[in-house]
RNA sequence: GGGCGAUUAGCUCAGCGGGAGAGCGCUCGCUUCACACGCGAGAGGUCACUGGUUCAAUCCCAGUAUCGCCCA
């Protein structure tokens, strides 16, 4: 016997490592089935499981499991993402606490700190997966340091540079002078900010007296400036053009050029050039030829090439300095506020600097080409398609991918330096040495690079590299492309744009055929969680609390695409009761013995009820599929709820209770048969969001049936379809609310019996109210059901309409005249406004003529309807007054 | 500045060219032999605003307002 309600918590774990050990995660390569294969993102070896993981991960499950119950060979390929900077940030701060800096170890004995600590904690996320029961091929799991991903790597690093898509550069990088790293254009998250332009003037060479102003965000950067450059259709300045001027506090000369750059309409209309610190800058020093003048350090400090005062100084102090040392000066003019972007980066939170320094570049503009191809011809879909506006926008104007990082976890690059500076990129060291020795025509000692790539290198590489990639495994020629890439919008940059590059350009093929873009679960101020901002929703909690199948429904239920989500608890709440519901309709089935049978066929059933609700449960088992199939999960949820709530519950294991405790003992048969095999869809079809619940039930309804529901078959809906079961069966839903809201209307104790007359049946009517008598009576609370004809005696009963019919009520003594007068006035009226409205359609010679027959005759027919149910009424009014 | 999205019941949100929906909340009545995490019956909405297209607009188009996000 089923308990009263369901506890997760008993049966959660259990039956996880039963799945997982009989094996129903895992792919076979030797399979005759379709494979079908999702990538999972792999998630930072850092990371604690959020509501968005929840999310994204709760919809791939659906999707796998789903797949794999319509008899796929599926793949769900998990494993997590060494998270270059961000662990790097973890074992430095355990370190810190110690006292301890990574220069104070050396590199080694640092990244096999970082080893150890991935061994001792990294991955605590892989463990939370389970706990939401995630259903990957854990057998697959890959890390993206493990020696074949990191010879992928390598490969594809040498085999760019062959190709001249990986080149090295000197350019302005994104500097975190907090991390000491590079970071790309990416990981820089641009901040509005009211902040401050200070007007200096610049005395101009042999122009007693004469100044130029120039307007600048930051004055410690003026050290490094070689140019003023002017708008050249600026009036103002058209004289200075060509003349230098001196540069306060460094005395260096310094030109007036004119350039497009210069906005006239901003600050003074000159505007200082400093192109070693800022992006614009370095283009305009690139058109006149200027020289670069570093002035900071990796700090972002002032450095040697400063004036001796300001050398070691924060750029910020620096800057404090400079103003007051050129206002003292006389140089300042005047201080304006000024709304402004400033970049931050993305992991350190400090400001970054753009500085000049050696870099690796990947082409990424050449590699684009294909990927945004393959998106305008239909290979790679976007679901919503909208996103493809975004991919394009980003793709068509993408700039050189900084891959270099100056960290030490991370895939070190593979290229070497020889005494002068010349590279070698090999794959291994040894082919280095071979190389330099070519190359110099004699043994001579490298230096491999110290830097790192960027995490989103190698991740761009997952759908390949974890399939064995270079070499060509069972699993890379049978799992690559996968069918479907599911995330949030954010990582179509960082990761999306850089697989399909990777993919195509190494593959030759993209790496997926669909990217699922799924909403963005947000705090309740619409903010983005992030662990920074210190909003993020614990999805383990409400697991406890919930149970983890609440939790994936009400995920499931609010992914409406095109929307973000705000989660409400509330809603949990509820889905979890929905939950309790199906236990204890399970509950119910088990008391009044309804077992199901294998040798059960749906389409054999003769009962009108059980047609009905078999044909029911088909059209909601397409529904869920459908819905599935189309990334609507929200509308498979809701199918799931109502079929199963209001159809299965509501009505159809109440009209079951008669038959149940009637004494017809082959209806009795069949439609216990029939419940539990529509107890058992309900359990398919709702198997992929709610794996707990629906597995412990499968198991506990029949505990001889020697198999899993995970790897059970979701059937083929065909040939179920009643119609005519369904409209009968809505006319006995319809007849029992009618009675049943004149009861509540008419305040009718709920246990006092009424006999019930019906006027008006035709023999249709006639014969259903026959067959359904024992469960009309039975939801209705009736004694008995009677037809009578128009002359009945109608006085002291109250009057319903249901289609052609009048139900009469005999409430003599209850009845209010008045409140019964008003009850039918409002009916009256509700009729009315339908009839005029349709008229108005009908009446209109535009929509007879145009509009489609079909609904032309729809409208009729509801008019017609409509106007019968009203002139009932009137009738019932009219006999009203003579009592 | 450019782009995208949102505006529907008290709240959170579905729907999207021909009958306005859900969950929660609210009101009334029920210890009805599965379930009070329940059952039954209700109340509640000029579908942001203004124009346009159409026989027909909550839905399509244009504009306005407000809010949010992304990019510069």
């Amino acid at each position: 016997m089923l308990e009263k309600t369901y506890n997760p918590a008993e049966v959660e774990e259990t039956l996880y490592s039963d799945w997982e050990q009989s094996g129903s995660f895992a792919a076979d390569t030797g399979s005759s089935k379709a494979p079908y294969t999702i990538m999972m993102p792999p998630p930072n070896v850092t990371g604690i499981l959020h509501i968005g993981h929840a999310l994204t991960f709760t919809l791939q499950d659906v999707l796998i499991r789903y797949s794999r119950m319509r008899g796929k060979d599926a793949l769900w390929q998990p494993g997590t993402d060494h998270a270059g900077i961000a662990t790097q940030m973890v074992v430095e701060r355990q370190l810190a606490e110690a006292g301890i800096h990574r220069r104070d170890l050396g590199r080694e004995k640092f990244v096999k700190k970082v080893w150890d600590w991935k061994e001792e904690s990294g991955g605590s996320i892989i463990r939370q997966l389970r706990r939401l029961g995630a259903s990957p091929d854990w057998e697959k799991e890959r890390f993206t340091l493990d020696d074949s991903l990191s010879n992928a790597v390598t490969k594809v690093f040498v085999q760019l540079h062959k190709e001249g898509l990986m080149y090295r550069d000197k350019r302005l990088v994104n500097w975190d002078p907090k991390l000491h790293t590079a970071i790309s254009d990416l990981e820089v998250e641009q901040r509005e900010t009211t902040g401050k332009m200070w007007f200096f003037k610049y005395p101009v060479d042999g122009m007693d007296g004469v100044t130029i102003t120039v307007g600048t965000t930051r004055p410690e950067t003026m050290l490094g400036d070689t140019a003023v450059a002017v708008h050249p259709d600026d009036e103002r300045y058209t004289e200075l053009v060509g003349k230098t001027c001196i540069l306060p506090l460094v005395g260096r000369s310094i030109t007036i050029i004119a350039d497009d750059y210069a906005d006239p309409e901003k600050g003074s209309g000159a505007v200082k050039i400093t192109p070693a610190h800022d992006f614009n800058d370095f283009e305009v020093g690139k058109r006149h030829n200027l020289e670069r003048i570093n002035v900071l350090d990796e700090n972002a400090a002032l450095n040697e090439n400063a004036p001796e005062k300001y050398r070691g100084m924060d750029r910020f102090d620096a800057r404090k300095a400079i103003v007051a040392d050129m206002e003292e000066a006389g140089l300042l003019e005047k201080i304006e506020e000024n709304a402004m972007v400033i970049p931050y980066g993305d992991r350190s939170g400090v400001v970054v600097e753009p500085w000049l320094t050696d870099q690796w570049y990947v082409d990424a503009h050449t590699l684009a080409q294909p990927a945004i191809k393959a998106v305008e011809t239909g290979q790679m879909k976007f679901v919503p398609k909208q996103w493809e506006n975004t991919y394009f926008e980003w793709m068509r104007n993408i700039q050189p991918w900084c891959v270099s990082r100056q960290l030490w976890w991370g895939h070190r690059i593979p290229a070497w330096y020889g005494p002068d500076g010349h590279i070698f990129v090999e794959e291994t060291e040894a082919e280095a040495v071979v190389a330099a020795k070519v190359h110099y025509g004699k043994d001579t000692e490298i230096v491999q690079d110290p830097d790192v790539l960027d995490t989103w290198f190698s991740s761009g590489l997952w759908p390949f590299s974890t399939l064995g990639w270079p070499d060509k495994t069972p699993e890379l020629d049978r799992y690559y492309p996968g069918d479907v890439l599911v995330t949030a919008f954010d990582i179509i940059f960082f990761w999306v744009a850089r697989m399909m590059m990777m993919g195509l350009h190494f593959m030759g093929e993209v790496p997926f055929r669909e990217v699922y873009i799924h909403a963005l679960v947000r705090d309740d101020k619409g903010q983005k969680m992030s662990k920074s901002k210190g909003n993020v929703m614990d999805p383990l909690e409400l697991c406890d609390k919930y149970g983890t199948d609440s939790v994936r429904f009400t995920l499931s239920a609010m992914a409406a695409q095109g929307r973000d989500i705000k989660l409400s608890e509330q809603r949990i709440a509820g889905y979890r009761n929905f939950i309790t519901k199906i236990w204890n309709a399970a509950r119910f089935c088990e008391m009044n013995e309804c077992v199901p049978s294998a040798k059960f066929d749906p389409a054999s059933v003769t009962s009108t009820l059980n047609r009905w609700i078999v044909s029911k449960a088909a059209e909601a088992g397409n529904a869920v599929a459908a819905s599935i199939e189309s990334y609507r999960f929200n509308e498979g949820a809701d199918a799931l709820y109502h079929f199963t709530w209001h159809t299965f519950c509501d009505w159809f294991l109440e009209f079951a209770k008669p038959v149940f405790h009637g004494d017809e003992e082959a209806a009795k048969a069949e439609t216990r048969a029939t419940a539990a095999w529509a107890l058992d869809q309900i359990l398919i079809f709702a198997h992929p969001i709610m794996p707990f619940v629906t597995e412990e039930l499968w198991r506990r309804i029949d505990e001889n049936r020697g198999s899993s529901l995970i790897n059970g078959e979701w059937p083929e809906y065909a040939g179920l379809s009643a119609p005519d079961a369904q409209a009968e069966m809505d006319w006995v839903v319809e007849l029992i609310s009618a009675v049943r809201s004149v009861r509540a209307e008419m305040n009718v104790p709920p246990k006092s019996k009424l006999d019930l007359s019906v006027k008006g049946t035709n023999e249709t009517d006639q014969a259903r109210l026959e067959s359904h008598r024992a469960l009309v009576s039975a939801n209705a609370r009736l004694e008995s059901i009677v037809c009578v004809d128009d002359e009945h005696d109608v006085s002291g009963a109250i009057q319903t309409v249901v289609g052609s019919m009048t139900l009469l009520l005999p409430l003599a003594g209850v009845i209010d005249l008045d409140q019964e007068r008003a009850r039918l006035q409002k009916e009256n009226d509700k009729h009315d406004a339908e009839i005029a409205k349709i008229e108005k359609k009908l009446n209109n010679a535009g929509f007879v003529a145009k509009a489609p027959a079909s609904v032309v005759d729809e409208n009729k027919a509801r008019v017609a309807a409509a106007q019968d149910a009203k002139s009932k009424v009137l009738e019932a009014l009219s006999r009203l007054a003579s009592i």
